[in-house]
Formats: structure tokens, C-alpha cells, sequence
DNA sequence: ATCACTTTGTGCATCCGTTCACAAAGGCGT
DNA sequence: ACGCCTTTGTGAACGGATGCACAAAGTGAT
């Protein structure tokens, strides 16, 4: 299983010399989903430790520091391929300059943000934004009070300019931080310009074509989900209710006995 | 696998009697952690389809409109008990019902932001907070200037108030929407004033006790993993190189020959 | 009543991800 | 030079999640 899909050359495979060469391995291994999600977030740590003059880390510093398992951390590194030395850990700089090849970061990367609010302002203003080759193309906006504002180096344009800021700047990712209400036309508009790559933070599901990928951060959903697991705490914990009132449930439900509802439900 | 570990009943387990009243079933049974991530989507569209009036739904719909697939929300929504109609769907308003009973929304969650930035008084503007059981009970920051703005119904409050404001409102849930260096320290102190559950948006890795609850929302992960797939699909089509200008890499990197670069390294 | 049709709930096979545990690799001291 | 110690890289066992495909359960028409 070294690279990937070619068959596997038992323990002792002496490193395919092409392996050791900078310009190298990497870009061709197909990366598990899961490991990909977890490459940015060693890619923290390390920048972290690059700073404060880490020159080493073993795979059990980072691991600690990345909050996960020091063997998935070691077989998520080992995709990548062999960069480690055994007996000692890896360099800081060169696994940084690693990982960051296999997310593509070595690149520019013109980002597209739509919706000026609150939260697009916050996008801009992000820090860790422009640190890591991701650059604001342009920030759009519908509104007519909004457009013009000044933001960062940047000023606020209107929405129309979004086809041409796409073709101009080669965007090819998109953020929508739009109302839940124009998010899927926004969303419709950036894939026709091009964009293949949509951050969502519009709290609705997004249709896309095949071939485009939309992420979501939903604050909504991970609350809720943070909900569940209090609840499920407390239940486990006390008796029974957690604290606070209970609320008033959605319409009358609660006099369901599935069935019989439902039937009388089905039209109406 | 009705309900979850007692030993599985053949396919025609007749609906243990218990389980087809109001009060009874979904508590006791732990949901997977997939599904869980799954429901508050579910729930996000039902209730979308409900404000139109729609009052039957089959797997079928509510899976395309949640993007995925009909086995799996079936399955899905049999972890929290027998709730459709065979032939017919599901209710709409009933299944809401379940699934919020299901994440805890019946009750109300004080939750507590710290940090009134642009993403704190976004969080704070966010609609979908309040509809869903969630209550802002108050927002704070460090910062003398931004303490006594009006933001909605309330102003923000000192970030010293922290342990008085989660006393007094029983808060569960917190948000960190502060700069990394001040995160973990917030974190401690919402850890320390008894908050078990934390939403973090802070770029940085925060360290808990076990028994707290931390989600992450990271946008510069999420754009990291936008950039791989597109970076991905685009050396696929293409022969190699996608748009945009190489950045310069990190440092000096490139002139690793693995072994020798880190052996020099090792202490310098 | 019966039959055709729709849709749920789930057994089963498969796949992906996690974790353990260990052999191989390399550094370091004597 | 040799043996001890540390740490990587990975085989292998496991567990959970996914998706197919189908029997069971329900509706509705005749």
C-alpha cells in the first residue's frame, strides 16, 4: 500500500529511490477521505511549532497536538509518503512544504465571497485566510447601501460583477454568505461562471451539478448536534430531564399515534 | 435492530406496542454518530416543507431534497422508531416532532458567545438560532470599546461576567468566537463555570477535559479541502499544473533529501 | 374481498476508517 | 563495531457506515 492502487511490496520496500526526490511521489496516490480532512488541521500544529522554532516532531507530539491517535496520524502521513525517520520523527519544515503540496497549497487560490453581512465581513477580515493561499478575489453584495463600503484592501462590489470577477481572476472557489433566500441562485450563478468549489454558509441544502463540490458549515446543525449529546448526558446522568423548560412543541404534535394521524393527514 | 443492542427480531417484529405512543420510544436507544450528523438536515427540510403546507412525505422526497440517499435516511429514521406509513410516507409535522424530541430541541439551550468580532455578532444576527431552541443568553468580550453595544435584544456584556452569566442562565452550550490566543483560555474558564458543550471557531485546537463536548467550525480547514479536490480534479483533466502562479513554498523547502535534511536538523 | 401498487423497514454484503501491535530502520553511547 | 533505545510504517483485526434489494405492510380501486 505504499503510494496506492499498485500492489503492495511487502515491509521492506527499500523506498523506489524516485520516492526520495523532492519533485516527487504524492501527487498521483488517490488520499482517503479522512485523511484529507485532517491534513489542515496538522498543517496547523506544525505551522504552530514552525514558529516557535521546532526543528523535530514525532508522531506522538503531533498527534497530542492534532488531538488524534498517533497511528492514524503516522498512517495518514505515510500517504504522502516516507518522510519520517525512524528513531527520530519529522522535519517541521519539509512535512509542512508536504502536506501542503498534497492539498494543493503550494498554488493560489482566488476565492469569490458572496454576501457582505456580518459574516462575509468576518470571512474577509479572517486571518488565516490570505496565510495559507487563499487570496479574496472580490467580496459581492446585492445591496446597494453595502456595495461601495471599504474592507480590508478591498472594497465591496455589487453582485452583478460576480460573472466577471469569476472570468477575470480565475476563481475558482466559491463562499456563499448569503440569506438562505438568494443562496441558491448565487450558488447557480457561480457554477455557470465556472466555479467548481463552493463553500456554503447558507443554512438550506445547495442542488449542484455533477462534478462541483459544496462544502457547508452550518452553525445551526453543529449546535444541534451539540444539543443532542448534552441531552444525552444528562439523561444518562440524572433521571431524566436535563434543565431549562421544556418548549412548546411544533404545532400539536404529541396527540400522534402515527398511524390514525397520519391517515387523516393525508389529505387536508 | 429494532431499537438497538437487545438481539434482533426477525423482519416481522409486530412494533413492540410501547413504541407506537407519544411519550415512548428514541430515548433509550443511542443513536449512530452518522445519523445524528444527519438529522438536524433532515429536520431543516421537513420544516421547510411544512412552512409550504406539505403534510406527507416519502423517504424517497425528503432524501433528495436532504441530498442523500433513500436507504439511508430510512434507516435513519429507523433508529428513532417505526414512524412511516408503509405506502404512504411519513407525517410531516410528526416527524418533526420526533426528530427534534430525537436531538433534544424540546427544551430550551441558553447558549453563551464570547467574543462580539464580526463572526461573534454574526452568530448573534443568525436567525436559525432562535427557531430551533437556542437562546442566546448573552454575548461577551474583552474588549471596553465593543462592551455596551445593543446587538439585537441585548448589549454585550464584559467577558468578565462569564461565570456569572452561566450560573445564573444555567448555560450548557458555548461559543468561542475569539481570536486563537484568547480561545483556550475562554475555553477553560466555560469548562471551569461547568459549559460541557463548546462550538468553536477559534483556528486552533483546543485542549478539554474528558466529558466536554468540542465542535469544531473551521473555515480555513474547509477552503484546505475545497482547494485538494480541486486541485485534484483539475490535474486529472488537465495533464498537470491547475491555474494561478506557484507560491513561493514555506521557508526553503525543496532542497530535502529527506534523511540528510533532518539529520542535519536534529539540532541546530 | 381481492388484487395491484406504493413505500417502509431491514438483512446482508461490502467498503472505509480506526486501532493495535510489531518488525524494520535508524540514531546514539560505549 | 555492536547492541540498546526510540520511533516509524504497516499488516491485520475490527467496527461502523453505506447501499442494494426485498419481504412485509399498508392504500385504493374494482
Amino acid at each position: 500500500m505504499a503510494r496506492n492502487s499498485l500492489s503492495d511490496f511487502g515491509p521492506s520496500d527499500p523506498a523506489t529511490s524516485a520516492d526520495r526526490f523532492p519533485a516527487g511521489p504524492s501527487s498521483g496516490g488517490r488520499l482517503p477521505e479522512a485523511t484529507v480532512s485532517r491534513l489542515p488541521v496538522y498543517l496547523r500544529v506544525l505551522t504552530g511549532m514552525a514558529e516557535r522554532g521546532v526543528v523535530t516532531v514525532s508522531s506522538d507530539q503531533l498527534a497530542s497536538g492534532a488531538g488524534v491517535n498517533s497511528a492514524k496520524l503516522r498512517k495518514d502521513l505515510s500517504h504522502l509518503g516516507s518522510y519520517g525517520i525512524r528513531g527520530v520523527g519529522y522535519d517541521v519544515e519539509y512535512l509542512i512544504y508536504q502536506v501542503s503540496r498534497a492539498l494543493g497549497l503550494t498554488q493560489d487560490w482566488p476565492v469569490v465571497i458572496v454576501g457582505a453581512g456580518n459574516l462575509g465581513r468576518a470571512l474577509a477580515n479572517y486571518g488565516g485566510f490570505a496565510t495559507r493561499g487563499f487570496r479574496i478575489a472580490a467580496l459581492l453584495d446585492s445591496d446597494p447601501a453595502i456595495v461601495g463600503t471599504p474592507l480590508g484592501r478591498l472594497a465591496v462590489r455589487h453582485s452583478d460583477d460576480l460573472e466577471d470577477v469569476v472570468a477575470r481572476h480565475k476563481v475558482a472557489i466559491g463562499a456563499i454568505a448569503t440569506p438562505a433566500a438568494s443562496a441558491q441562485s448565487v450558488c447557480d450563478r457561480l457554477v455557470a461562471a465556472g466555479v467548481t468549489s463552493i463553500l456554503n454558509f447558507a443554512p438550506l441544502v445547495l442542488n449542484v451539478a455533477d462534478g462541483v463540490d459544496v462544502r457547508k458549515v452550518d452553525l445551526s446543525i453543529e449546535l444541534q448536534i451539540l444539543a443532542f449529546h448534552a441531552q444525552r448526558r444528562s439523561v444518562e446522568r440524572n433521571g431524566r430531564a436535563p434543565r431549562g423548560a421544556l418548549r412548546t412543541v411544533p404545532k400539536e404534535a404529541g396527540r400522534f399515534p402515527a398511524a390514525a394521524a397520519a391517515k387523516s393527514a393525508v389529505e387536508a
